[in-house]
RNA sequence: CUGGGUGUGGCGCAGUUUGGUAGCGUGCUUGAAUGGGGUUCAAGAGGUCGCAGGUUCAAUUCCUGUCACCCAGACCA
């Protein structure tokens, strides 16, 4: 490719917009521009490299026994009502009704679509176990999509569907997946992934894996333990608590006029926040129901946990009009509960001499004992886990770190199949439903990821599984070495994707945009040494540098490339 | 959806407070010089100032509405 012929303008400047280094990158260096909220074009650059992922992909698919295939973007509402979908998903789920007025939808993942084709083809057990997988456009009117390719609307993803006549099958293909994934975001040059344990979330089932690419950037959090294995999602983190032994006294009210929170409860009695108790105050939305959490005051409410335990989302109460509560001074101690659902969490179980809300406005009681005073049923975990807590494998600290989703599996279980009426034979005649797994990877924001793990100051450093160009060759003196350069190209063109500045611009302004656009391997020619018979050869990472006579070009370039990654 | 911010040549911005019909840098085109980290000089092209109404002799500027984009949160396979 001819530089100067290349599409794609590449800015100096650092755009408005972008603030994360691969958005910065892939717009200054001309990847990708943005056409709305969320939706991107690519340009060659960008979409060179995505055609290297996909490859690694589908080699790693087909390695374990994958069957590539393609469904359509576009699908009818009634496949989606089948499994129930078409109702209990929510406004990311772009509907909109065709010429005849049927309600149609863009598919935000296949599961419906990947039944629809399985149940008409694998109706024996002898074809089980098999998986199917696409890599196809997906749709997902996100309610804020941004971080340029981290978290967009449209979007393309490999999503795989497996089916399998037993439960035991699904895992150990499960297992399969996984290490393929691994092998997957490796060849792609992202080294800093791990697999973590991770909610089901709309997809159900009963055992999901998320991979993150571990960034302080990253939209997610993950607890994970230093010393063993435990790594998980916030959402399923568990931790265990310390807790520290206190005397039983007696129950005593205090005047804490216009204290509201832990912090400043903390301060005023000048306890530590674990020796109060908090309590918030949340709203159901299936039947509206007050409901208030109560939890030691150090520690904050995992809404997700308690929507868990609840069978139902809630919403944190922020019209206090109507409500026959002390807010600030809510306290489980003689509280006034009809009508209203309490939920304890395990960090209470035991404590003692412990403050917690009178009920009463300005007014904080002391010294409650949990066992003594209050009449507890249950102890159910709400926490979010923190930064500290011990790993309740092997008590050591747990740390928090961010993270970027790149790819899920799912065991799904029966959850599609069986409501679509999905069935196979097996070897006694009998009609059995199969059980799913689902394998999914974000080709865009696994691009992004790259670059994010992948860069200097001036660019990407591109890997060279998935690098645009592997090698550019800039002529500093386009005048004098147009000759020697055409003739390099040609020659390494028969073997390679090169690139070739050949604007004749200043040397400034060529390594600039060769960095932007991250070719492993740059030959740099120009009067000086080609006067000596010699080009010079770097690569991208700054980590060789070397002069070579002329025509050991192509075989030095060769060993270079063997050495980077 | 809630809160905040921004819309002015391809990109980055000034101008708006105090209305008078648009400017800078960069990029682009042409020419010349230069040639190892966005080099220099000269000559050009390119904007109904997001959109719609209103006020006014006159609106990029004031008012109203609306749209889009960005950030934080909510949300999120």
């Amino acid at each position: 490719m001819l530089l100067s012929k290349l599409l794609g303008e590449r800015y100096k400047e650092k755009p408005a917009d972008a603030f994360l280094t691969s958005h910065i990158f892939m717009l200054r260096g001309g990847y990708i521009r943005q056409v709305s909220n969320g939706i991107f074009s690519l340009l060659p650059p960008a979409l060179k490299t995505v055609h290297k992922i996909e490859k690694i992909i589908r080699e790693e698919m087909d390695g374990i026994d994958g069957q590539e295939v393609l469904f359509p973007v576009v699908l009818p509402a009634e496949l989606w009502q089948e499994s129930g979908r078409f109702e209990s998903v929510g406004s990311e789920l772009l509907r909109f009704k065709d010429r005849g007025g049927r309600d149609m939808l863009l598919g935000m993942t296949h599961e419906e679509a990947a039944v629809h084709l399985a149940r008409g083809e694998a109706k024996s057990y002898l074809k089980y176990p098999f998986m199917i997988y696409q890599i196809q456009t997906k749709f997902r009117d996100e309610p804020r999509s941004r971080a340029g390719l981290i978290r967009v609307r449209e979007f393309t993803m490999k999503d795989a569907y497996s089916f399998h006549i037993s439960q035991e099958d699904l895992e150990l293909y499960y297992q399969r997946c996984l290490d393929a994934y691994f092998r997957i975001f490796h060849r792609s040059g992202l080294k800093n992934v791990i697999s973590i344990l991770s909610d089901t979330g709309m997809m159900g089932g009963q055992k999901a894996h998320e991979f993150m690419y571990l960034s302080d950037d990253g939209e997610d959090s993950i607890i994970y333990c230093e010393n063993c294995d435990y790594k998980s999602n916030m959402d399923v983190a568990v931790s265990h608590i310390h807790k520290e032994e206190s005397q039983e006294q007696e129950i005593q009210e205090v005047h804490t006029p216009g204290i509201k929170d832990i912090a400043e409860l903390a301060k005023f009695l000048n306890i530590k926040e674990d020796q109060t108790m908090k309590a918030t105050v949340f709203f159901r939305k299936d039947n509206e129901k007050t409901v208030i959490a109560f939890i030691r005051g150090d520690l904050q409410v995992n809404e997700l946990k308690l929507e868990k335990h609840l069978g139902t989302e809630v919403f944190p109460l922020t019209d206090y009009e109507g409500i026959d509560l002390a807010i600030g001074f809510v306290g489980a101690y003689n509280l006034n509960a009809k009508n209203i659902q309490l939920v304890y969490d395990r960090s209470l179980e035991g404590e003692r001499n412990i403050v917690c809300g009178a009920n009463k406005k300005d007014y904080h009681l002391r010294a409650v004992s949990v066992e003594r005073d209050l009449n507890i049923d249950e102890f159910v975990d709400i926490a979010r886990v923190n930064h500290g807590e011990s790993c309740i494998h092997c008590g050591s600290p747990l740390k928090v770190s961010r993270g970027i989703e790149v790819g899920n599996i799912f065991q799904l279980g029966t959850k599609y199949s069986k409501a679509m009426g999905m069935e196979y034979m097996d070897e006694d005649g009998k009609l059995q439903t199969p059980i799913m797994g689902c394998y999914g990877i974000g080709v865009g924001r696994l691009l992004a990821c790259v670059i994010e793990d992948n860069h200097d100051d001036y660019g990407p450093i591109w890997p060279k599984a998935v690098a645009p160009w592997l090698i550019h060759i800039c002529m500093l003196n386009k005048s004098e070495v147009n000759d020697l350069g055409q003739k390099i190209y040609e020659e390494l063109s028969k073997d390679f994707e090169v690139l070739l500045d050949d604007r004749g611009m200043g040397a400034g302004a060529q390594f600039a945009d060769a960095d932007l656009l991250g070719a492993p391997v740059r030959i740099i020619l120009s009067k000086r040494n080609a006067a000596n018979g010699q080009a010079e050869i770097v690569t991208r990472d700054k980590s060789i540098k070397k002069l070579v006579p002329v025509s050991d070009v192509r075989k030095e370039v060769e060993a270079i490339l063997e050495l980077v990654n």
